[in-house]
Parts: structure tokens; sequence; C-alpha cells
DNA sequence: CTCTGTAATTAGACTAAGTCTAAACTTGTA
DNA sequence: TACAAGTTTAGACTTAGTCTAATTACAGAG
């Protein structure tokens, strides 16, 4: 098994990889927390050597998701979600603490509508709303 | 077949019936459109005598949600759309147009999901994504 | 090695969705 | 008619996100 190092995947898909670019990336393959973009600001301002502002936050988000480095993930209203993992999978959301968990699109049964012709379905998502212990 | 009646439909879920709260029930009855609150705040206001601020259209989509007389749909970041449709459904999203439409949950295979016991599923929801002629 | 253009970052102004507050209005009941 | 409780209101406020204009970083050319 090999680590997943941020700056390679972010020449892998084509983005320069700034040191803002580097460490927001690494916080996020480094949690499943799906964090939002303040919770990605504070952690990686108060941990991390390099200057971040807010723009920076916003701009590079939105350059990882166009690139396909990260995914957004809305599971309530008023915030996104940000995701490292942009493999097929779906989310549950525990109703009481509001944390937020992959699953993997093989433990769910394949989603079929039968809708009529006019509908041409590009995919779906599914949000499972619930409790889980621990 | 008989006309759904705003007033009514108020009474009967315990919502003392108002004429801010009627007329944001009647459009709400009226359209398929999964309307903003400010879409709603525009409608309305234009389109009817009663007085009606922007604190009450939130207060009253709080509180018809809270009654089950409508849901709060989720399906991009940044708003909420509202929907008089309480029955067992999923939505479609054009992502050409915005648009969203439902989908009867008895169109779609049910979902099944198998999680370790840890998870507690109370619910889930389906967002499709695609285009639809029209 | 320096020059220079382009891309990236920045602070902070701005916008848009939603919340809150305190005052005024409405309504059901006594 | 008087009151209390519930509802509506304008507008201040908050928060997530966008935009702008200025600065900074840096790769490639010379
Ligand atoms: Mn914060
Ligand atoms: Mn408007
Ligand atoms: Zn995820
Ligand atoms: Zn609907």
């Amino acid at each position: 098994m090999h680590e997943i190092n941020a700056e390679e995947l972010l020449l892998k898909k084509g983005v320069k990889p700034t040191p803002q670019r580097v460490v927001i990336t690494e916080y996020l393959l480094s949690t499943h927390s799906h964090p939002t973009a303040d919770e990605i600001l504070d952690e990686v301002k108060n941990a991390l050597p390099v200057s971040l502002s807010r723009a920076t936050v916003y701009n590079t988000l939105k350059t990882l998701v166009e690139a396909g480095v990260i995914q957004e993930v809305v599971t309530e209203p008023g915030r996104s979600r940000y995701d490292a993992n942009v493999s097929d999978h779906h989310h549950f959301v525990d109703t009481k603490t509001g944390a937020v968990f992959d699953i993997p699109a093989e433990v769910i049964t394949p989603v079929k509508a039968t809708l009529d012709e006019r509908y041409k379905i590009d995919g779906y998502k599914v949000v499972f709303f619930g409790t889980r212990q621990d």
C-alpha cells in the first residue's frame, strides 16, 4: 500500500500544486468528515505554516471540483461540504450529530427509475438519514 | 374529484389559517415548480391583495414544514425549495434548466443498503440528474 | 540571471439566503 | 370591551459565498 500524495495527485489532474492547494488537498485526503469551506479554512490556517485567505479556499475548492480532485456534497440547506472521495458513492447523515458518512455504491441496490422517454437520467445521488452508533 | 382547499388543509394540520399562510399554501398547492422562498415572496406579494413580509414567508415556511403541510427540498447548494407534495417521492433535476420534477416513490426500485448494524436508517432521498424534453 | 507576462493569492467590499428582534397588529375569549 | 396570546412587520443582523483590484509568485525567454 502506498500513501496518496497530494502534490502528485494535483499534477496528475492538471492542477498546479501551489502550497495552498496542496495543504487543502492534504487535509481533505486525511479526513472522512466532509468538512465545510469554513471548517477547512479554520483547520488549515491554524495548523499549517502557509498563509491562506478565505477567497483562496473558495477558489481552490472550485478548482479542485472542476479538476475532479474532490467533489461537492450537499446534504443540508445552507452550506456545501467537500469530499476527497470521488469514487461512486452515496452518503449517510446522522440526524443527531450531523456527521456525514460514505456509503459505497456497491452496498446499495442500484436505483432504476421507470420514467417516460422525455427523461434522460445521467446519474443520481442517494442520501440516507438516520443514526449511527459510536 | 374535489379541489384541495388550503384553509381546510391548514385547519386539519393544526395551523391557524391566517391570510398570509393561506395564500402561501394556495400558491404551493397550485404549482409543481418547487419554488424558493424568494420566488414565493415575489409571486404571492405581487399577485395577491394581502401584505406579506420576507420574515413572514420564512416563518410560514418553517411552520408549514413542521406541521407536515409542505416539505423542504434541497437539490443544490445555496437555497431551499418548497413542495406541497408531501407524499413519499424523489426528485429529478434538469441540469440544463434547473427545473425540479417529482418522481413518485413507486416508479423507482426500493433502495436497500447492506450496512453494518451500527447504522439505523430512518429514510432516504434520491435526486436524479439529467435532462428532460419539452 | 534578470525580465516579463501570466496565474495565484489576498484583503476586504459586496451579495444573497436566512435569522432575529422589538414593536404593532389580529383574534379568540372573558 | 379588555386582555393575552399568537402573528406579522420592517429592518438590523449573520453567514456562506462571490467579486474586485491590488499584490505576489513563478516559469520561460532572452
Ligand atoms: Mn470559523
Ligand atoms: Mn426576487
Ligand atoms: Zn463522501
Ligand atoms: Zn417534489
